[in-house]
RNA sequence: GGAGCUGUAGCUCAGUUUGGUUAGAGCGCCUGCCUGUCACGCAGGAGGUCGCGGGUUCGAGCCCCGUCAGCUCCGCCA
């Protein structure tokens, strides 16, 4: 049951002098005064047994038979009634005691019951934790958020954001809150918008994050700043993103390189996993991985270093293959990898042409391999392969017989997504331990990427971004070979947090924004508060924003980032307890000047 | 915007493959019995627009078409 802090003040009042899970031996003789929820009521017809449930836990009472008064007032009560009692606290005879129950080996005998709410039945049971329909949960979430496990996770998340406040300000972080009701940024996901009624037509954006604000802040003086902060994106749902809003603990230091930020980060993330879980951290400090070779090595920005299997490069192999489709993957931008199956290359051909599927629906032509059997190599491309250059890769690969090879070939981002995908495709053949929390840093994102469709540079990141080298890059280097201190941490295959140091430098800012295509005109209207800001002193500094959210359902465990929010949405961005969105009245529409226009109704609808 | 899964009593589900009597179970609810249970027990009872609409058929919970809702995924997420 919830497991209530040490330190837990007792309030003693007219409702209550206890908490239902902390009575025990030590308590014999106390005469208490309790109020909870009727959690189960076992009627013997005469003698009453009710659970009573408070947010600390379960203490069974006892109704004499001889009590005919407090009979009749509880007899009826359905199952989450609140109640409050008074009684004596006595210890259980040793036959009697309940071993499951913290509060097991006593009960208390009531004297006096006052009946505070009358529960009509409930939708759905919070004693017996049964699966409920997402819809009834959302709906009664108040109910909901009875039942243990969730209940739970919302105090450990409480827990967790005030451990992220002491650590914080320990460490000399500001907290400082930021406007909700502010511009809309120019780039990024899609905006919430809000009306102004004193400014008709146009309207407040509320923000996806206090990206320009944490900036602002630190050319206001103040050297590290955090908030735990709400961020608001009108983007689609997903099992770890919740649609609309989520909370991150957003933060920024001056004068700060990144290594000095990982540090600081690195602890926050151990002192969080050693004092709220049992998990264990594998590799401390956390491993530094490049963009570049994380894409080589695992196919994603965002890699589980806990599946065992990694991508190998295979291209120089096939610089002159008489196999066309490798060889002419060989060239500047693509490439050839490979991804081998220790012990699977004796699987049934569904196993083969299941994987070739997926791979596929990642955006493959198709999937070659090789099985490596006793009889001998055997695969759709063994054909295509000489002696020789089959043995150089196994040479290479260190295949042996039983194994089983794929490759992928194409351009190079494409081909390591591809194979990423495959990765996890595969991670299920291999138990992860969900106790080990694999965290990483991804470092040196570029900071350019090439636009296909556009036939132009772009950023790839946040154009705030400090590139490396700075001026002397930015002028000297191709666009596209320029790395960015742009650093994302990731655990078990899960994205926490990207951040960046800033770039501070108004000169550096055009010059990067050119190479995008802006000219200095277009940066000063879209991001002329941040330039001039710049332009009036600032520090050179950086920051990180993780996801509080997906940090409390790692380490709670949890596979949908429902059960760490009070009061979710549903997929459809709907909150079906307050009915969110909702039609206004005409009335407040017209003080804002706005009219409906709603797309023609489909036939049917 | 697209794909997949699910939808039967207040709740969780079976029944759908192969259309055929009055649609079942457990929990909850109502009535009665029960003095040591802790998922208390026992007896009896009520409770259903099989998500909704249309179609096929002598006959549809079951087959077909459409639609709505919930979830998961793709798109989207500087």
């Amino acid at each position: 049951m919830y497991r209530a802090e040490e330190s837990m003040v007792p309030l003693e009042n007219r409702f209550r002098t206890d908490y239902c899970g902390l009575l025990g031996v030590g308590s014999e003789n106390r005469f208490v005064r309790m109020g909870g929820w009727v959690h189960r009521k076992r009627d013997h017809g005469g003698l009453i047994f009710i659970d009573l449930r408070d947010h600390t836990g379960i203490c069974q009472l006892v109704i004499q038979p001889e009590q005919q008064a407090l009979f009749n007032a509880v007899e009826h009560l359905h199952a989450e009634s609140v109640i409050c009692i008074e009684g004596t606290v006595v210890l259980r005879s040793p036959e009697t005691v309940n071993s499951r129950l913290a509060s097991g080996e006593i009960e208390v005998v009531v004297s006096s019951v006052i009946v505070e709410s009358d529960a009509q039945p409930l939708p759905f049971p919070v004693a017996d934790e049964v699966p409920t329909s997402e819809e009834l949960r959302l709906k009664y979430r108040f109910i909901d958020l009875r039942r243990e496990k969730i209940h739970e996770n919302i105090i450990f998340r409480s827990r967790l954001t005030a451990k992220v406040r002491r650590y914080l300000e320990e460490r000399e972080f500001i907290e400082i809150q930021t406007p909700i009701l502010t511009s809309s940024s120019p780039e990024g996901a899609r905006d919430f918008l809000v009306p102004s009624r004193l400014h008709p037509g146009k309207f407040y954006a509320l923000p996806q994050a206090p990206q320009q604000f944490k900036q602002l802040l630190m050319v206001s003086g103040f050297p590290r700043y955090f908030q735990i902060a709400p961020c608001f994106r009108d983007e689609d749902a997903r099992a770890d993103r919740s649609p609309g809003e989520f909370y991150q603990i957003d933060m920024e230091m001056a004068f700060i390189e990144q290594n000095d930020l990982f540090e600081i980060l690195e602890g926050m993330f151990k002192h969080l996993t050693e004092t709220m879980s049992q998990k264990r951290i594998t590799q401390f400090p956390f491993p530094r991985i490049s963009y570049r070779e994380v894409m080589n090595r695992f196919g994603t920005d965002k890699p589980d270093l806990r599946i065992p299997l990694e991508i190998q490069d295979v291209t120089s192999l096939f610089v002159n293959s008489s196999f066309k489709v490798f060889a002419s993957n060989t060239k500047e931008g693509t490439c050839v990898k490979a991804l081998v199956l220790k012990g699977r290359g004796g699987e049934s051909r569904m196993f083969y042409d299941k994987a070739e599927k997926r791979a596929r629906e990642l955006g493959s032509a198709g999937l070659a391999y090789i099985q490596f059997r006793q009889e001998g190599p055997k695969g759709p491309i063994v054909k295509f392969l000489g002696e020789s250059e089959m043995e150089i890769l196994k040479k290479q690969l260190a295949l042996e017989t039983g194994d089983v090879v794929f490759f992928g070939a194409g351009k190079w981002e494409t081909t390591c997504k591809i194979m990423g995908g495959m990765r996890i495709y595969f991670a299920d053949l291999f138990e992860l331990d969900k106790d080990e929390l694999s965290f990483c840093w991804i470092v040196d994102f570029p900071m350019y990427e090439y636009n296909e469709e556009a036939k132009k540079i772009d950023f790839s990141h946040n154009p705030f971004s400090m590139p490396q080298g700075e001026m002397e890059a930015l002028e000297t280097m191709q666009p596209l070979d320029i790395l960015a201190y742009q650093y994302d941490i990731v655990c078990n295959g899960i994205e926490l947090s990207s951040g960046a140091i800033r770039n501070h430098r108004p000169d550096i800012m055009y010059r990067a924004f050119e190479i995008a295509g802006y000219t200095k005109e277009e940066v000063d209207s879209r991001f002329g508060h941040m330039i001039d800001a710049f332009k009036l002193g600032a520090p050179p500094h950086g920051g990180i924003a993780p996801g509080l959210d997906r940090m409390v359902m790692i380490l709670r465990d949890e596979q949908n980032i429902r059960e760490v929010i009070a009061f979710p949405m549903n997929q459809q961005a709907q909150d079906l307890m307050m009915s969110a969105p909702s039609e206004v009245l005409q009335q407040q529409l017209k003080e804002l000047c706005l009219k409906i226009d709603l797309p023609p109704v489909k036939e049917g609808k």
